[in-house]
DNA sequence: TATTGTTATACTCTATAACTATA
DNA sequence: TATAGTTATAGAGTATAACAATA
């Protein structure tokens, strides 16, 4: 059992290596950086949140966050604005542009994937996503 | 077809970033980053190569490389040497330091997923692995 | 000439330490 | 005092342009 396991444990392995790898080609090819990337998902799911928090959420320095969040703002993708509730906030939400920069590089991947997943037999497609959902959760 | 293929590649899509994001923590908890753990493994896999080969497996620049190597050879990883056959080209060579590095690392990685896959039923486990191995193939 | 590797320079992303303004 | 955010400074990794040595 445990010799018959290794090969299967390369083979899921490999698989999660090189379709991650593609996912990144994806993000790199729309000039989104991945820190960039992640900054503003976290902002599209958890909506407008002070840079704290943020730092907190992309597990990265404040002074890292300081400075991505000043830049995103150069470039158009979020908008800062002073929390009314505490002098000392600072307040980050998505513009329209970063919006639609979140969902145009999430659209493409999961069009990668959806173009992958037509590889497979559909009957045991439910099965297979059970399987993988399975996998993923828990610490 | 359409509408219901999209909630089964974000399954498959989040399998993944999630997976992946585990594996690169791996990496990082052994000190290694991923810009000198890609060129280990490339070097573990290719053997020796020079400088130019190395930036184009690794897909970056030249110069780029030149440092890499560089500080990967004060961090005792790799091994330069001059090419007999090109006096202008460097052969660059794993030390059994940076084998090890690559090697432990990989260990961790599999012995990760093999713990994931443990949650699933091992009834279906070669159909899918199967499964996921052609979804991998070609471009 | 063309190629290999390097140096020079600059940009992004990261961290820690020290500072400021507010709580 | 404690906390939110910033500035100062430094290090890793990346790129392009210009250079040296060799082919």
């Amino acid at each position: 059992m445990t010799t018959k396991q290794r090969p299967d444990a390369e083979r899921l392995y490999l698989f999660v290596q090189h379709l991650s790898r593609n996912l990144r080609d994806i993000d790199v090819s729309l000039g989104l950086s991945a820190a960039r990337l992640s900054a503003l998902v976290s902002l599209r799911f958890h909506g407008v949140n002070n840079i704290g928090a943020l730092a907190k959420i992309e597990r990265v320095s404040r002074p890292a966050m300081t400075r991505l969040v000043r830049d995103m703002e150069r470039a158009g993708l979020v908008r800062r604005r002073p929390d009314a509730k505490d002098g000392r906030g600072v307040l980050v939400a998505l513009t329209k542009k970063g919006a639609d920069a979140v969902d145009r590089a999430k659209a493409k991947k999961i069009a990668f994937v959806a173009e992958r997943l037509k590889r497979a037999p559909a009957k045991e497609r439910a099965a297979i996503l059970d399987w993988l959902d399975r996998m993923n959760e828990g610490p």
